[in-house]
DNA sequence: CCCGTTGTCTACCAAATGGTAGAGGAGCTG
DNA sequence: CAGCTCCTCTACCATTTGGTAGACAACGGG
């Protein structure tokens, strides 16, 4: 596949995590590169296609960040914190991926069920990471799986609601970004702590 | 306004809520209460001016069932439970509710802007009710703004992410709602817990 | 009994949408 | 050069979209 076919996908990411996937015409993602929509029809042969691609390449780079963070993370809640650290870097930028994660849980059973099994093994694996340390003692012992949806849910909505952020006041910027991401550990460590 | 105006608000707030305003059309909300297109244009006259409506009435929901759940709740940290039994309530029978909530961070300023207009009196309320509890040693002292966002990303997104819990193989039902309740209580009394 | 108001309808419309058919240029291979 | 594949384009198309114009029935008050 040559390059063009890379740089819609890239575009219809962005569109579809950001405008949502019904609100995005093949259209706009064409004329956002400069190239007529049938072109975009040749590299994908339908909108679901397209869809379906950019949600396995959005996968596919999440699981690449949060392995490469987690290679070289220390033990116990260093791993929590390496997490949530890659989920604020593509906030910051990247955030059309976690939006496209969320709009996931809108267009219903056939895109969550296939997102849901491409990050699985990564949910498995975070799951049993929860229970280890629960037995260690590191994290108050609970439902693994429900812990992990505290944090995700947790997480994932400081990372993307940023009309939340306005409505209640806060300035955004880096300098309180930063503040924020901190104080989002605290709360997390918190909430785990035996 | 006589009742097919109500009837129509309903069926627009139940369907922005769920499947999103971009993807819910005008003949849509029409044919599902029985009636043509051009009668709901007649009680709004577009469907911008019905999403305003919808958010509206939306608003001011929430409001009431807040209030009424504020106004017989004891004092401290029961409060904060009160809320999140409220949010709960409203995620079981009313999805469409907190679906809108979350479609307004994705249809940008304009809506968000409304949205937390309307809402500015319950944050502020919220936001200075977490600060006179740091006082009192009810919570771990930090910036309340922050943690009135961390609390209502938890609770909203384990609310409405409804696929995320089928990713994690959460199973719905009611005992396992109820139980996700109860630890959901526990992890965000943790978090805040000084 | 007539007349204005109210509410729903049929009949349209221009624009946008996802998608099909196929022309034609660029470049490689025989 | 001839033929082939690859890629992007123009030209359409059926359907759906939000919205306008106006007919028509019900009905209450003068």
């Amino acid at each position: 596949m040559a390059r063009t076919g890379d740089r819609i996908l890239d575009e219809a990411l962005a569109q579809f995590g950001t405008r949502g996937y019904e609100a995005t015409s093949l259209d706009a993602i064409a004329t956002a590169l400069g190239v007529r929509k049938q072109t975009v029809l040749y590299w994908y042969p339908s909108k679901q296609a397209l869809l379906d691609a950019a949600m396995a390449r959005g996968a596919e780079e999440l699981h690449l960040a949060l392995d490469a963070a987690l290679s070289d993370a220390g033990p116990g809640l260093d791993r929590v914190d390496a997490v949530m650290r890659v989920v604020f870097r593509f906030a910051v930028r990247r955030p059309e991926m976690l939006g496209l994660l969320r709009e996931v849980s809108r267009l219903g059973d056939a895109a969550a069920l296939d997102l849901g099994g491409r990050l699985q093994p990564l949910l498995d694996r975070a799951a049993s990471f929860f229970a280890d340390e629960m037995d260690t003692g590191t994290i108050r012992r609970a439902d693994p799986r429900l812990m992990l949806l505290f944090v995700y849910s947790a997480v994932l909505g400081v990372a993307t609601d940023i009309g939340a952020q306005r409505a209640l006041g806060i300035a955004p910027g880096v300098a309180s970004l930063a503040r924020l991401r901190r104080e989002l550990f605290a709360f997390v460590r918190a909430g785990l702590a035996p």
